[in-house]
DNA sequence: GATGAATGAGCGTTCATTCAT
DNA sequence: CATGAATGAACGCTCATTCAT
C-alpha cells in the first residue's frame, strides 16, 4: 500500500462513517479500524479531529469542482449556463451520496458555519463561477434583483432538499425530474415577464 | 413551581442550549442547572437524552403551528394561501431564531431523519395545511405537476436558507426582502404561463 | 461514607501514589482505584489532575504548619527557635515519609517552581515564621550577612538531603543524630565567632 | 558523521531536552529530530529510554569529574580541598544550567534513587576523592564526627539548592557569594571549635 | 417526588517502540 | 545500518444515566 493510499483509506472511511453517523458517530478509532490503519496513525496524516474533518471537505470539494464544471461554457446564455451547473451539481450529489450527506453534516456544524463567513466576507477564495453567472444574471436583467445570498438560497436550497430527499428514498429522481427540478429553481430566480 | 412549569423549564433551557451549541454542545447537567432542576430530575420527565430531543421537537411544532395559521383562510386563492403560510414561516424563524436553529439541529440529525421518513411514510399526521395546499394547486394546475416531495423542496428549501442566512447576519430581511423571496419561491412552484 | 472522608480518601491516594511513583506513575485511573472510587468521581473535587496536585500541597502545607509550630516559641533566643524549627520539620519528615517524598515531587516539577517562584516574589503568603526567624537573625548579627535565600538553602538544603536519606533507608536517624544534624545546620548559617 | 557524533547528537538532544522539559516533555522522536537522526536509530544506541537516561547521567558524570578535580590537589589542607571542590562544583552547575537541571530530574526520580542506592550500598564506583576527603576529615578530627550520608548532606544539600536558585533567577551568585557561600558550608561540617 | 453525587464506558490524543524498506 | 511510518496501549477527561438519600 502506498503512502497516499493509507491517507485515501482514512479520507473513505472518515467521509462514510461520518456522512452515516456524524461527527459523533465517528470516533477516531472507528474511523481507524474501518481504514485498517492504526488509532495513532490518522494522526500522522491529520493534526486532529478537526482538521481531519475541514480536510475532508477541501478534497470533497477538488474531487467535486472539475466534475460540475466539466462541459460549462461560460460563453451560452445565463439560463443554458445555470441549469448546466444546477444539473451538474444534482447530478453529482445524487451519484455520491456520501459526499453529499458529510457536506450536510459539514455545512451544519460549527466548521460550516466558520468556512461560509470567511467565504461571503470574501476571506476565502471559493469558485466564482456561480458568483459570476448571478452577478452576470443580474445585470443582464435576466434575474431578479435581489441579494446574492438570497438568489443562491433560491437556487440551491431546492437543490439541497430534493438531494437529500433522493438519498433518503423519499422520491426517485430520474433525468426528467432532475431537469423540471433545476428547470423551477430557475423560474424561481429568473425575472418574471409580465403577461 | 407547578409540576408543568418545571417541565417547561426543562424545554426551555435543552432548546436554548441545543440551539445555541447543538445536541453535544448540551449535556444533561447543564440542561438541568439552566432549568434550575436537578440532573435527575429531567429523567422524570423524559425517559432519556433521545427521548427529550423529539419531545423538544414536537413542542416545537405545536407552539408553531397556531402562529403560522393565525390568520389563514382557507377559502382564499391558492397563491394568496401560500404567500401567507411562507411569510407566516420565515418570519417565524426570524422572530424565534432559537426555535429556528433548533429545528435545523435536529432536521440535520439521525433523529430528523427518522421523523421524517414516517411523516412521508404515513405514520405520523403532521398539520395538512401544507399538503392540502400542494393538493389543491396542482389540481387546479397553478402549480407544477411535480412530486409533492418536490414541490416542498422548491417551496420551503430556499426559506430555510435565508432564515439561516439572516440568523447568522449574512442578509437582513427586512419587509419588502422577506415578500420578495416568499414570492419567488412561488415563482418557482407556480405552473409558469407561456409568454 | 461521608462526603469528606470521599475527597479525604482520593487525597490520600494521590499522596501515596505520587509519593511513591512520581506524577506520571499516578494514572488519574489508579488513584481513583485506589481511593475506592469512580474514575469521573475525582474530577467532582478537582477540576483536573493539575489542580489535583496544587490542592494536594496545600492540605499537606496545612496539615504540617501546625505540627511544626506546636511549641513554637518566638521569643525564645534565634539559635533555640531555629533548632526547634530544623527540628520540627525534620521529625515531620521522618514520621510523614509520603508527605515528604510528595514534597520533593512537587518542589522539583513545574508546579512547584511556579509556587516557589510567585512566593518569593512575595505575590504568596507563606509561613512568615522562617522569613522572620532569618531577619531576625540577620539583624541581631546571630547569622551570616547573606541573601535570605542563600540562607534558607544553608538551612533546609541539608536538612532535605538528609530527610531523603533516611526515609531511602541510606541513613538511620535516631534522636541523638536529629539533634546534631539540625545543630550542624545552624553552625553553617551563624555568624562564626573568631578564635 | 562518525558513528560516535551520531551517539554525540542524540546524547546533547537528549540532555537538552529533558533538562528543559523533564523526562515526559522529551518524547523519543523530538529527541531523534533535535539530534537529526531518524527516531528508530535511538535504539540503535540505546536499548530503550530508560536506558538513554542512565547512560546520559553516566556522560554527564564523566564530563563533570575533570573539570571539579581540574586543580585539586590531593595533598593540600582539608579545609582547602573542601572549599576547592564545593567551589568547583558550584561553578560548574552555574555555568552548565542543563547539565544540572539534568541531574536534578534524574535524581529526583527513580532513576536517580535506584542509582544512588547501588552507589552507597557498594555496588558502583563513583568517584571517591569526595569519600576520601569526608574520612580524612573525620579521622583529622576537623570535621563532626557524623555519618558519611549526614556530612554529604550537609556539604552538597545547600549547594544544590543554592545552585538550584541560581538559575532560576531567585538570587544571582558572583565570585564573592560563591566563595561565601562555599564557607558556610564548611561551617556546617566543620567541627565547632570551642571559643 | 426531587436531588445531585457517583459512576464508568467511551472519547480524542500521545508516544515508546517496532520493523519493512 | 539507518530510517520514519505505523502501531496500540495508555492517558486525562466528559457526560448520560442511576440511585441512595
Amino acid at each position: 500500500m502506498s503512502i497516499n493510499d493509507k491517507r485515501e483509506e482514512i479520507v473513505r472511511a472518515a467521509l462514510e462513517l461520518i456522512a452515516e453517523n456524524g461527527f459523533h458517530g465517528a470516533p477516531m478509532a472507528m474511523i481507524a479500524d474501518k481504514a485498517g490503519v492504526g488509532a495513532g496513525t490518522i494522526y500522522r496524516y491529520f493534526e486532529n479531529k478537526d482538521v481531519l474533518i475541514v480536510e475532508l471537505y477541501k478534497d470533497l470539494e477538488e474531487r467535486m469542482y472539475p466534475v460540475i464544471l466539466d462541459g460549462y461554457a461560460p460563453d451560452e446564455p445565463t439560463r443554458e449556463r445555470f441549469l448546466h451547473l444546477g444539473t451538474a451539481l444534482l447530478r453529482y450529489f445524487i451519484e455520491n451520496p456520501l459526499d453529499f450527506r458529510y457536506l450536510e453534516q459539514f455545512h451544519n456544524s460549527p466548521y460550516g458555519v466558520e468556512h461560509r463567513r470567511d467565504k461571503i466576507l470574501g476571506k476565502k477564495e471559493g469558485i466564482n463561477v456561480f458568483c459570476e453567472l448571478f452577478e452576470d444574471g443580474i445585470s443582464q436583467q435576466m434575474m431578479k434583483d435581489l441579494p446574492l445570498v438570497i438568489l443562491f438560497a433560491l437556487a440551491f436550497g431546492p437543490l439541497l432538499s430534493v438531494a437529500r430527499d433522493h438519498i433518503l428514498g423519499f422520491v426517485i429522481l430520474d433525468d426528467l425530474l432532475i431537469t423540471r427540478t433545476i428547470e423551477a429553481c430557475w423560474d424561481g430566480i429568473k425575472r418574471q415577464s409580465v403577461c
